[in-house]
DNA sequence: TTTT
DNA sequence: TTTT
């Protein structure tokens, strides 16, 4: 239930390829860098400028799985989701909030190039519903969290769950947001 | 022009009074506080638990007038924009990233609550196109930057132009994103 | 599963109190008429002229049980749907074409009122799945068709089942579309 | 300006070349039939069933040139508008309603093939404002009426400004709504 | 009437 | 870091 309105809607490219991991109960959770291009005027020179906004986006259940196996970095891609922000300690031990865009059941995701591959997921997948509280990491870093929602307790333990697909590294190291 | 969508609609009730601030071409420039509230249920207890989840919200030309005029702590409103990260140093001289919601002569604002007041904006408005570099900030400080687009330079002059509205305190002195 | 993205986001005021029907199943579907205004500047006068849309509002499950509850005739009221257009037949026999705003399991609807009541539905509820084949019908007419999924087939029987709502009249007899 | 929100959001095919025509100024309006996609889980069969929606399409100015020189036959598009509905009467005189997505300077339209081209419009367009009073029609029915804002009032006098892109034929003789 |  |  909700009493209001939060919805996010985008259309871009992967920056590079999606990040897939799994929480210990073997839910997908998939990380995105997708960019939105957009030109203005500049106002002294009358020039077109482009400009490119970056959307960090977070996928939950069966869309993740549908976004892990067919986007690849280039691919563009609708989504439709919502804002969270959510706050994290860097390792100089200060608060840093970030802003991602999670898709969860509630979302929609939709691949817009013409190759092949499944390439749509929309509300009504029935399971998968986005799992909070057993998301799986593995080697935990203190300063760059997991994407996560922000009411979670995630866990550092990796999962020995028989035939879960294998955690991927990290996803953002090297990313400042 | 625009080779992507990126687009924010949010319905949400005002945490404080908005922020209004002017250029020095007079233009005003609204920063909100905006609650939209979501409940899920709690998987350990099966509980309703309430959600908040807080949007930081900048504003551009003739909505912004609209809004600093109508908009007080609590109001309800509609609005549609664009998401925008921009960078900035903390006092350490660290990086920091905040992500805002963008609503510019291309977004849209509409007052809920049942009060007169105008209370509606469409992009229609043909004047107040947002102004990217001639933002006014008074006693300007280097830790907590003034809401802007990301390739703006604003100026730290303020405006001695006659008539122009008188440029309140700082936003977000306290506000830890 | 959808391989396109079809949506609709509406904010307006009930035409007049919602009509509530109930399936066979005792789902309610409730049908609404909308209006949202928008004001134009008119090329000759240069004056402001408003302008009323009316929208016909079909919605399904839980977010029907609610509406019909809650919703009153001059209710504020946010929805998110999709369009749905259906053929059916006049008393001349002739095809008539009426396009909808489908709110479904997918869908959102927000109340906007200030009163009181539960006022808000989103995507998420796991029950009150749209029922496409038991729509039930009292009086079955055939000029002016049950609003209903284009692809479902109305039973006309009233449904016996104990407990069930009482179905209220026709709807949309005197509504041109 | 608006009082109300109306708002689609539609990503799908189009079924034919669009249509482009004229006003006596030269403004150009086009006119699309969408198909969106969408397929739902049979309740008897368990079988996933597709389904198409048609959705028609108006657009005015700036993009409705873009629209008419770049798009065809099965491309893929996005487009944001407005729900309309008009009112005309068929031939035996009848009152007939037609709900058309009307995408005008508040609009918005993204091509999503890969194709070359221009391929993208968003609302900061300057120039082209829908004109509402000078349509051009040649040949003028009585029955099928021109895509139009409802209370625009159309001229059937072909244009004689020179330069003007020539009027083609009617857009939807055959098409039932 | 489109598309995968 | 993408795409046209």
């Amino acid at each position: 239930m909700a009493r209001g309105v939060n919805k996010v809607i985008l259309i871009g490219n992967l920056g590079q390829d999606p990040d897939t991991r799994y929480t210990p109960n073997g839910n997908a959770v998939v990380n995105l860098n997708l960019a939105t291009d957009e030109s203005y005027k500049d106002r002294q020179t009358g020039q077109l400028v482009p400009k490119t906004e970056w959307h960090r986006v977070v996928m939950f259940g069966k869309i993740a799985e549908v976004a892990g196996q067919y986007l690849r970095k280039g691919s563009k891609v609708y989504i439709e989701g919502k804002l969270q922000t959510r706050k994290w300690q860097n390792k100089e031990g200060q608060d840093v909030y970030t802003t991602e865009v999670v898709v969860d059941i509630n979302g929609q995701m939709q691949m817009l190039d013409s190759r092949g591959g499944e390439g749509s997921m929309n509300q009504g997948a029935p399971a998968g519903r986005p799992q909070q509280s057993d998301y799986n990491q593995q080697g935990g870093q203190q300063n760059n969290p997991p994407p996560q929602q922000p009411s979670g307790g995630y866990s550092n333990q990796p999962s020995q769950g028989g035939g879960m697909p294998e955690p991927v590294d990290d996803f953002d190291d090297d990313i400042p947001f």
